[in-house]
DNA sequence: ACTATTATCCCATTTCTCGGGATAATTATT
DNA sequence: AATAATTATCCCGAGAAATGGGATAATAGT
């Protein structure tokens, strides 16, 4: 029967107030309705809960009892309901954070300081991982990507800042490899690979005077997920990689590695902020993704 | 909104199954049903309970938050339910019965015994009063009356056994009183009354060989509400009284009283059990009626 | 690429609920 | 003692709400 929860309330009503037209009026609703409500309870429950005449209401034994035991579990329905209500808009709770590992060693410390003493009520869960996360079922609040496009459409996506990319390799590899001047160099070389990205075995290059991204196959000679051991490589001579600038600035800046085929670029990739497919976004959500976007201009990349 | 518990319990079932078709399902409802329920619940929230593509379901935060706390009030109140349900048929809980005075210290000791062994999940409280009480008011299951005819139209009542009166008074008293050998006498004498009667001052008298009960007008003496007084005064040569046999009883046996003007009747009166207006008596005040009834019959009244 | 599953939306039908007025019972008042 | 006022309940028509089925778009697995 539907309306269990309506009923009890009346039935409560008229158990404070000690009568029926009182609790109507209480409770801006018909006399009728509230002896139709009480009736009902009555018969769902198969216990008479009030002793009444057309003058007096009074409950009985039973109807005490159930009284004294649902009174505060409507009290507590109705905190719960509240509480949900405040979650919305609430700062507080947990905040589980995906990010990849090379880029969040370098970057997030700043923007989860800030947050964290923003929003102190917050537990911030930050989970650095380069594989690709299921935000629905591993239930997190946001997954920080390096990628070219969504993927993904049973999510909500945004796109952070553009993350320049640039291939590289070690001055030793360069001089004791073959010429390379032009993108069709490349099969004679060395080329690893960052797997997740769609450019497995073929990178896609355009020259800087142009727009059509032109693709190149290479022969596989390593592979990794991980962008830092990916130019730990390439910095022992291993050969040429393609990688976001940030990861090999430092070994850039200190001779390690250098660029290669400047003039050729690859597409553009993002840093984007990927979450949970909500019809409107928690608020602790986001204030972090504001706190984020703000660093995210500092960043350099 | 009505059906606010059927939409929670909708939200518990999704929940647990982790999926809307399986909770439609196990419901055995239908899954659009199981969708407005949801989305009426989270409208009425303002939060978003689930986070779902046609694929996957799966609790937010403030969902998961929702259901830890109503889990465990959706469980109790059920259980209030459960337990409301049984009470009609329980033999547990208060007894409260009220009874004249002078009637329960003579009979009732044997009858609550019997109760109280056969039943001693029951708390029984007795009140003894010859005072009339109001049985909704006051929360009595049972009040036990000596009277001529139901007077409160309020409550359900049920005759016991009639209760025999006679007239009595002592022999010292008759000795040097005028003579006594019709009613029409007793306007003669000092006559005490029992008030809460109807018979406050006029006595319905009828001739054993009659129908027809005569109305005796008495010039009031001395007026109690109790009948255990009412009898020592008579004894000490205060007048005449009509009273229920079995409170004079002894005193007769011992010479105390005599009875007068025994070829008359006063209207019968009968131990009456008052009950509040339930439709349907619990239990508990049906077994009592029981006993006490199966007593009655024993009372030698 | 295709199939199967899924949540959602839409619509017509059924069911439920409500409020007003009438009724009978009971108390308070005159 | 009689009348008036209050009250719970019953009945009924109108309005609202809930429901299930079918259609749709999205998504995961093959």
């Amino acid at each position: 029967m539907t309306g269990h929860l309506e009923r009890i309330k009346t039935f409560m009503e008229v158990a404070s107030a000690g009568s029926f037209t009182a609790a109507a009026r209480a409770q801006g609703s018909s006399s009728s309705a509230v002896t139709r409500h009480i009736a009902d309870l009555e018969q769902t429950l198969g216990v008479q809960l009030f002793v009444r005449t057309t003058r007096k209401v009074s409950l009985t034994q039973a109807g005490a009892v159930y009284f004294e035991k649902v009174h505060p579990l409507i009290s507590a329905l109705t905190a719960a309901d509240d509480s949900a209500r405040a979650q919305q808009k609430a700062l507080s709770g947990t905040l589980q954070v995906s990010c990849p590992l090379s880029f969040g060693t370098r970057f997030l410390q700043a923007p989860l300081t800030e947050f964290a003493e923003l929003h102190p009520g917050i537990d911030l869960r930050i989970n650095l991982t380069d594989s690709f996360v299921d935000i629905i079922k591993d239930g997190y609040d946001m997954a920080l990507r390096i990628s070219a496009a969504p993927a993904d459409k049973s999510t909500i996506w945004r796109k952070i800042c553009p993350v320049p990319r640039c291939l590289v390799a070690a001055p030793g590899y360069l001089e004791q490899a073959p010429p390379l001047t032009t993108p069709a160099d490349l099969p004679n070389h060395r080329c690893l690979s960052y797997t997740n990205q769609s450019e497995g075995d073929t990178w896609h290059l355009a020259h800087n005077a142009e727009e059509t991204m032109r693709p190149v196959r290479l022969t596989p000679a390593f592979a990794c997920n991980n962008g830092d051991l990916l130019a730990q490589m390439v910095a022992a001579g291993g050969g040429i990689v393609l990688l976001p600038r940030f990861i090999v600035a430092d070994m850039l800046a200190a001779g390690t590695l250098q660029t290669v085929l400047e003039d050729w670029r690859a597409p553009e990739i993002w840093l984007t902020a990927f979450y949970p497919p909500y019809q409107k976004l928690p608020l602790a959500i986001d204030r972090f993704t504001e706190v984020f976007e703000q660093h995210a201009g500092r960043f350099g990349l």
